[in-house]
RNA sequence: GCCGAUGUAGCUCAGCUGGUAGAGCAGCUGAUUUGUAAUCAGCUGGUCGGCGGUUCGAAUCCGUCCAUCGGCUCCA
């Protein structure tokens, strides 16, 4: 007999080879109609697997996130069947279960397949999952899993198998299907009723550009047809929010081809709410202690090559610009450092100088892979928040926690609540991979961590992950559909000023390099836009929004009234339209509403009699009226409440 | 850059197996003077992404290029 500890800290005696699902019957039936899998010890079993040794076990359902990943990668073991089925020969590369759903890598050899055929992959996938097929795990060893894919045929699953140990190797079969993974699995297939494959990509054989491109299915698979109707209604709604859609519709920004790939063009309103970002931003940085400076958008050839840019990027960046002299060069600037290195060098620091904080908002360019262009969350043209402190290494840590402040600061104000901190730190079994002394870079990442320990972040750390220059901490927000973008980034950065040769005086007057740390809150102007048009779905906050109050006069006898109030609000800092156009009011309501005005104000004859306004609040609906006072004094309120005191 | 899909009016979309392009909204003109999510009528607007081919005839079939979308790789 074993002994099993269950999440309860019950205790219960068991036969030795007991499983999950075994454990769930004696607890009960439905329990284990809904168990796909057990946590044995901190690690996820097969449900059927035997437990030979005294455990501590949890019974993983769907609910669980484990669980569903159970599901997930057994989906990608049905549908890898399926497809082995209808297009017999095929070979498998990789096949794992993702955040939502599940892929499997395929050399699909001399068939192309398209989403035409994923009905009928679908439909060999219900058909096998309703035969309730088992998973079956095998330990097998080494040599005999190398002799298994030889004469499948099957290179990449060979592949995979020489880096493991031998010992370490289990296969799972499942129906006709056998392959090379560690598991866990479903005890069977019957728990998958809803398939739905989602789309097809390339994809290079272990992320290897170079390395030959496989063909990847995505889908996705419920256990109740509900569910995943849920699913595609989560997608339809995803794309109502697609910043793109919504950059369109609230006449934003745009694209023109004769302009260039990548290269947005800012529409007034969509310039006036990020002008008004960008007065925030510099508001909060005087306060902080920045500095602004303005920079050309080129530079000269040689400032990338003191920098090292030109040796890195320079072949895969826009070409260079010549001049009437020949072996002149310049380049777009593609990023603000070089530029701010050489204000630094203007003139002699010293220690008492530091830290010195300069900020631009710094347009730049860089020539990203056209497939790789979208919407405004990746662009060629693009401006970034930037700024970068030069400090004493005593002071990084001080830097560090100021930044951080000013990213939540912004998140705050914008209300993004779910968001991830990243920490990259340098690979530890590397170091030699990475510039600047080991006792700054470990001084460096200590204060990071300290000061996301201190503010209570909770961060996810990304070993080996670090520039080569220094570490740096990013802070990533998702976006409709739940990809991860790159906002704000604080990075530290030891080889610029070795580089440039920046210098300081110090207190014992001799000279001294500074530290650098690039920072970026926004991250960039395009980018922040995007996924705040996408996490606000373009309800922006009232301080923010481009129109504020829109008046709706009934007729046009009181466009004069209207004219009055527009004035009133607009001497009061509100910024108010007049819709003029000879439309009925539930038109002139719709269009204001579709254009998401967080205020409608409808006037009419008794409105101007009274010297008030009926106030309509955009998704909310007719407040009432209000004298005209009033109506300004509420603004000012609630965007006083939105910013603080900023 | 690579894999797959898509490309019809400013926008959203229809156009079956090849027979020469259509709707709604927007825009313009006029009527209407309007009370909380679409007033009515008329009109304008398209080398059907570009180029080449097959055909008596191409939005429709084929090739190629471009762009967009979903991924991969990349992101100083």
């Amino acid at each position: 007999m074993i002994t099993i500890t269950l999440p309860d800290n019950s205790v219960r005696q068991y036969p030795e080879g007991v499983s999950g699902l075994e454990i769930a019957k004696s607890i009960s039936e439905g329990l284990a109609r809904n168990v796909v899998a057990a946590k044995v010890n901190d690690e996820v079993w097969d449900a059927t697997r035997p437990i030979m040794t005294d455990s501590k076990i949890k019974l993983l359902t769907l609910d669980d996130p484990s669980g569903k990943s159970t599901l997930w990668h057994s989906s990608a073991h049905l549908m890898a069947e399926a497809i082995e089925l209808l297009y017999p020969g095929v070979k498998f590369g990789i096949g794992p279960d993702i955040e939502n759903g599940f892929y499997y890598d395929i050399d699909f050899g001399s068939y192309t397949i398209s989403s035409d055929d994923f009905p009928k992959i679908e439909q060999k996938m219900l058909d096998l999952a309703r035969g309730k097929q088992q998973f079956i795990r095998k330990e097998v060893a080494k040599a005999e899993a190398l002799d298994y894919f030889t004469k499948k045929g099957d290179e990449y699953k060979l592949e995979l198998i020489r880096d493991l140990q031998d010992g370490q190797i289990t296969f799972y079969e499942s129906g006709h299907f056998t392959d090379l993974c560690r598991g866990p699995h479903l005890p069977d297939t019957s728990l998958i009723k809803a398939v739905k494959l989602l789309s097809v990509a390339g994809a290079y054989w272990r992320g290897d550009e170079t390395r030959k491109q496989l063909t990847r299915i995505y889908g996705i698979t419920f256990p109740k047809q509900k569910e995943l109707q849920d699913y595609l209604l989560f997608l339809e709604e995803a794309k109502k929010r697609d910043h793109r859609k919504l950059g369109k519709e609230l006449e934003l920004f745009t694209f023109s081809q004769k302009v260039g790939l990548g290269l947005p063009l800012w529409l007034p309103r969509g310039a006036q709410l990020r002008e008004r970002l960008e007065m925030f931003l510099k508001k909060v940085q005087k306060k902080a202690g920045y500095q602004q400076v303005i920079c050309p958008h080129i530079g000269n050839v040689e400032l990338y090559k003191t920098s090292g840019h030109y040796q890195k990027y320079g072949e895969s960046s826009f070409r260079p610009i010549s001049t009437p002299v020949p072996g002149e060069e310049f380049f777009l600037k593609p990023m603000n450092c070089p530029h701010h290195c050489e204000i630094y060098n203007a003139s002699p620091h010293s220690y008492r100088d530091l830290p010195l904080r300069i900020a631009e908002f710094g347009t730049v360019y860089r020539y990203e892979q056209s497939g790789e262009l979208h919407g405004l969350t990746r662009v060629r043209g693009f401006t970034q928040d930037d700024a970068h402190i030069f400090c004493t290494p005593e002071q990084v840590k001080d830097e560090f926690k100021g930044v951080m402040d000013i990213v939540m600061l912004i998140f705050k104000a914008l209300k993004f609540n779910d968001f991830i901190v990243q920490i990259s730190l340098r690979d530890p079994n590397n170091k030699e991979k990475y510039i600047g002394s080991d006792e700054n870079w470990e001084k460096s990442e200590r204060a990071i961590l300290e000061v996301a320990e201190e503010r209570g972040l909770t961060t996810v750390i990304e070993l080996g992950e670090a520039a080569f220059y220094g570490p740096k901490m990013d802070f990533m927000v998702k976006d409709a559909l739940g990809r991860k973008w790159q906002l704000g980034t604080i990075q530290v950065d030891y080889n610029l000023p070795e580089r440039f040769e920046l210098e300081y005086i110090g207190s014992d007057n001799q000279k001294h390099r500074p530290v650098m740390i690039h920072r970026a809150p926004f991250g960039s102007m395009e980018r922040f836009v995007a996924v705040l048009l996408e996490h606000t779905a373009g309800n922006f906050p009232l301080w923010l929004t481009p129109d504020q109050v829109i008046i709706l006069p009934i007729s046009e006898k009181f466009i004069d009234y209207s004219k009055k109030v527009c004035q009133l609000l607009n001497n009061s800092d509100i910024r108010t339209q007049i819709d003029e156009r000879n439309e009925k009011t539930g038109k002139k309501i719709r269009d204001a509403e579709l254009m998401k005005v967080p205020f409608m104000l409808i006037v009419g004859e008794r409105e101007e009699n009274e010297g008030t306004v009926s106030v309509r609040k955009h998704g909310a609906g007719d407040l009432g009226s209000k004298k005209i006072d009033e109506f300004i004094v509420d603004i000012a309120r609630e965007v006083q409440c939105e910013l603080g005191d900023i």
